[in-house]
DNA sequence: ATATGTGAATGGGTTCACAGCT
DNA sequence: AGCTGTGAACCCATTCACATAT
């Protein structure tokens, strides 16, 4: 048990996976060891003991952890006891498909406005959003109480986009344009990039060999 | 420079960034310096030299590197200089999006096939190709020279799907689905999750501040 | 003056190994 | 016996600092 500021970062990035794994194991047991967590993920136990001691003593020695009480304590943890608003920007196809992803509500997660710049796409239906124009960001975002937003434009138009939702109160941005933007320091980016992930892939694919290593979450 | 099994995996997950930014800088300057390229992906300019001195000499003192050059190097590197085909497997509202997507071709990547379990969608399009049955699947790897497959099936299906995939030849997998897969060692896995990233973002925006960290690409 | 390439130093993250509880 | 929690040891990754080249 360890003050905020100086847990390791990955570690955090490791908390979902664990509740991930946790949801599946609440239906048929009542505890687990670290071992069988740790198997889940290609983990070692005495890493799952050590990342869950950051955050408190949740386990029972010779027994293992209780499986909703971990779960429970980790949702806390990650600041998922709350619902979570969400603005995306960019009504393109990529942008169409993640008002309709059907992944971000059960995990607390709501797309509750949409914006675009172009004018024909302004007004029309998006789900059961409709789209909005720019300019009206900054007022959603208070009256909606909206801290994330999402990007779903073109590279070239998406540090443009970003600068405007951190202008709009924005504090966490997940980026789905292939790009690298330039935020303020105190705003939190994720990129969402299949083709990155295909592209370390291919190195190790095109050396026949080099396969050893272990096919971790990372 | 050194061998090719002995560079750092947080290495090679950095090339295609270097890759991408290189290829908007392409268009507008011959050289760049390490300060430049690492100020694009809030790295430092020593960890760019780093990454680089693992596969060769690509720069000259008192000038930096070329740009063109550079990028042709990475692709080499990266395995990203031929065409890679990958299947698709399940074709509902995410697969959809996944057949759709025009992210992978500029990049080489190609969806060549996609399979459904479910018989009602099985003969009928996704996008340009046909939903073959499952069983189809080591049949098409084979005749298609497939060695990647994308997995965009629910969560309690994609053990099984992936298990189907690496017995039809696969050696790459991206997992779409929010669950952590046993494969066989030597199996490449990796992970599209953005509620994953989102879990680990809300950590840091539920507590004020423990903002402080670098907004960087992992 | 400017910028690379790299050995050495530092820092962060993972794993070990064991005391202690059930 | 079985399993947690954790200091210490280890290992991997990042950063520094400087010799070297243009």
């Amino acid at each position: 048990m360890v003050a905020v500021n100086q847990i390791p970062e990955a570690v955090i990035r490791r908390l979902p996976l664990y509740a991930r794994v946790l949801r599946v194991l609440e239906a048929r047991q009542e505890t687990v060891s670290s071992r069988e967590l740790g198997d889940w993920l290609g983990r070692r136990p005495a890493q799952v003991r050590k990342d869950l001691s950051y955050f408190g003593r949740f386990g029972k020695q010779g027994r293992g952890y209780n499986v909703e009480r971990l779960l429970a304590e980790l949702r806390e943890i990650l600041g998922l006891s709350r619902t979570w608003n969400m603005a995306l920007v960019g009504v393109g196809r990529l942008g169409r498909a993640i008002v309709d992803y059907r992944g971000f509500a059960p995990e607390g997660f709501e797309v509750v406005a949409c914006f675009d710049a172009s004018p024909e796409r302004v007004g029309k239906k998006a789900g059961k959003l409709v789209v909005q124009p720019m300019a009206e960001m900054g007022q959603t975002f208070k009256e909606k109480d909206i801290h994330i937003g999402l990007v779903a434009v073109p590279a070239n138009q998406a540090q443009h986009v970003i600068d405007q939702l951190v202008a709009a109160g924005a504090r966490g941005i997940l980026n789905y344009a292939p790009m690298a933007p330039k935020v303020p320091s105190g705003i939190l980016v994720r990129y969402v990039d299949p083709v990155r992930y295909l592209q370390s892939m291919t190195f190790h694919l095109k050396n026949e060999k080099g396969f050893g290593h272990r096919a971790s979450l990372d």
